[in-house]
DNA sequence: TGCCGGGGCTAATACGTATTAGCATCTATG
DNA sequence: CATAGATGCTAATACGTATTAGCCCCGGCA
């Protein structure tokens, strides 16, 4: 076993080139500036010899002396791969990993971070962030607080998903739900729908939030729309209360519940949409088996995390303007799910 | 705009403090050898203005100064999401990602590495390797020469799945084909299967390889055992060709060319595994839909991920004794695609 | 009083690169 | 022939942390 090889660094490069550490530098970066000038053979010498022992620059001494890594953090705060999680991530990652290579970048994903009450927290004893230029943050919630605090520290971050201010405004790239869900409720209206109701899982998460103002600012001219909450796993009790409120169409921001829902009325001997429309408002995020196209709207996943990377790039670099906030367009879904209320209602 | 706060240094938390750099610097890493003494109160005023400015140091800093960063480096050979790999990086990055975790280290995907001819290269202009403590390489293929070289810089890596030799062995952790294969092979001889064909997919990958080798040495009962090309697309005339030879199992490489074998068969009137078995060698690796239970194996993708991530760890911190080379047994599935070759034939 | 020993801390340095001020040397100009 | 300006390079320093040699002070002992 011989000792490992110590590191080339450019001190060697430049005694056997007879140059100083300096030169290797300056050519090494290939500046060519006014101030900056290099003889063409001192130039060539140097790149022979960096080519000869294969040099490559320590990236970590690099950045501590200038001011960037090309390395992109991204924070998920729920584990990034595992399977319940899966079809949420995978999409995001997919756009950011093809915006890092295009911009030649790479990923730190921050896996070691501690969770604490099964999530996972930025901060905390050694906080690692700083490893990054900057950070993407990945999350159906993301606690305020640490928004707010990176907010105070000055720190490059762009969240993906629409956030709330948090101690000032948070930058992000996130989807556009209300208008989505916004034009559904519309579209039921102008179908005839009067009762809707909106079957939701929360009211904390802003993707939550927005869906919900969508749905009451398009709902106005309806008899009645109201919110009721899904109960995991109480598809049957849910479609009661549907009954019960005589509505003729439901929201359902969960897809699985969405899916609930319609095998419990299909059990029940209902037709859907004959006797219950189901609109779906957002993709699904864990594997959910069903052959029915439902009607609702496709989040542009990929679309996001590309945008955030390169939104994120110009916060670093400083060339993006004030504050950097972009909400991308759902693409709405003509499935087979939403239909006319009451074959007896008249429609033209 | 404000300039952007400069950085906490330990300097500034000396200062504050009144004490030394050097004093921050033992604080925090709690040394408390003989050689080293720091007075109580002394400490305690010092971890409280960390506390207070929520100091943290920084890792680049201290990479450069020490040994290690905690980083793990994730390199694949394709890119790590796009859908086609999807199902094929996804399991070891799940279980890379879970230990990581564990051990408290973040993981950094070399996105930024150049693409030619399709494939990434490790070594380029800009290798930026050495911002992790050391590399996990992913990939169908990994060119020996890339492994030569890492072998010359001592650089600590171990590949996920068996790697030939490549100036010096190879540290890896990979599933044991050949075992699994020669498993299937015993059996189908013990069902009374006397002419096999191997449907392979190429000749180069060492995946390829085990699997090949296990069933050459397990098929030496055989009548006939015999290899042939899977042409993608074209699963008729690989029907055609396994009928003509009289061949009544098929033993296929390739996932999705099982599903359409199976299928083709079908087409034709042919019952599976009543005319033709069918044994699958390694799950999907992209999505196939398909109701049929191939007989075949499980490769333990998470299991390998996990692992890789531990042998890594033993070969950065010089723990690991000698060469690291792990092969992880399949799990085998009985399905309902490998019978009997022959109702005439008898069987005890 | 003088010396020794040990506890408690700091000064100095290393890690490898990027940047900048400025030193030689040479050419052109008056 | 002195001077100004261009050219080509280097010395010095900064980045933030870890480590080590060694300084200072104080108490104990002869």
């Amino acid at each position: 076993m011989t000792a490992p090889p110590r590191r080339v660094t450019q001190r060697d490069i430049a005694r056997m080139a007879g140059v100083s550490q300096a030169t290797v530098s300056l050519v090494l970066n290939n500046r060519t500036d006014a101030e900056v000038r290099i003889a063409p053979e001192t130039r060539d010498r140097v790149l022979r010899v960096i080519a000869e022992t294969g040099y490559a620059a320590d990236p970590v001494a690099r950045r501590l002396a200038s001011r960037f890594n090309r390395i992109i953090g991204v924070f998920t705060y729920e584990p990034a791969f595992p399977s319940g999680s899966r079809d949420f991530f995978h999409p995001f990652l997919l756009g950011i990993e093809e915006y890092a290579e295009r911009v030649g970048c790479d990923l730190l994903l921050f896996t070691s971070a501690p969770v604490v009450d099964g999530r996972r927290r930025i901060f905390h004893q050694d906080n690692r962030l700083r490893l990054a230029d900057g950070c993407l943050l990945l999350g159906r919630e993301i606690p305020g607080a640490e928004l707010h605090r990176l907010n105070g520290d000055g720190y490059p971050y762009v969240a993906v998903g629409r956030r709330d201010d948090a101690g000032g405004p948070v930058p992000y790239v996130g989807a556009d739900y209300g208008t989505a869900v916004a034009r559904l409720v519309e579209t039921a209206l102008r179908r005839g729908h009067r009762r809707l109701t909106y079957v939701g899982m929360g009211m904390t998460a802003e993707s939550s939030q927005d869906r919900r103002q969508g749905f009451v600012a398009a709902a106005t001219t309806a008899e009645s729309a109201r919110q009721v909450s899904a109960v995991p796993g109480a598809a049957d009790a849910t479609l009661d209360d549907l009954r019960a409120d005589g509505s003729t169409v439901a929201f359902v921001e969960d897809f699985a519940t969405a899916v609930a829902l319609e095998s419990a009325a299909r059990r029940r001997g209902l037709t859907v949409p004959g006797d219950l429309s189901i609109v779906t408002l957002g993709d699904p995020t864990a594997p959910v088996p069903t052959d029915i196209a439902f009607t609702g709207f496709r989040i542009p996943r990929e679309e996001m995390g590309r945008q955030s990377v390169e939104v994120l790039t110009g916060v670093i670099d400083g060339s993006a303007g004030g504050l950097q906030q972009r909400l991308l367009p759902c693409e709405l879904v003509e499935g087979s799910t939403l239909g006319t209320p009451d074959p007896a209602v008249d429609r033209r």
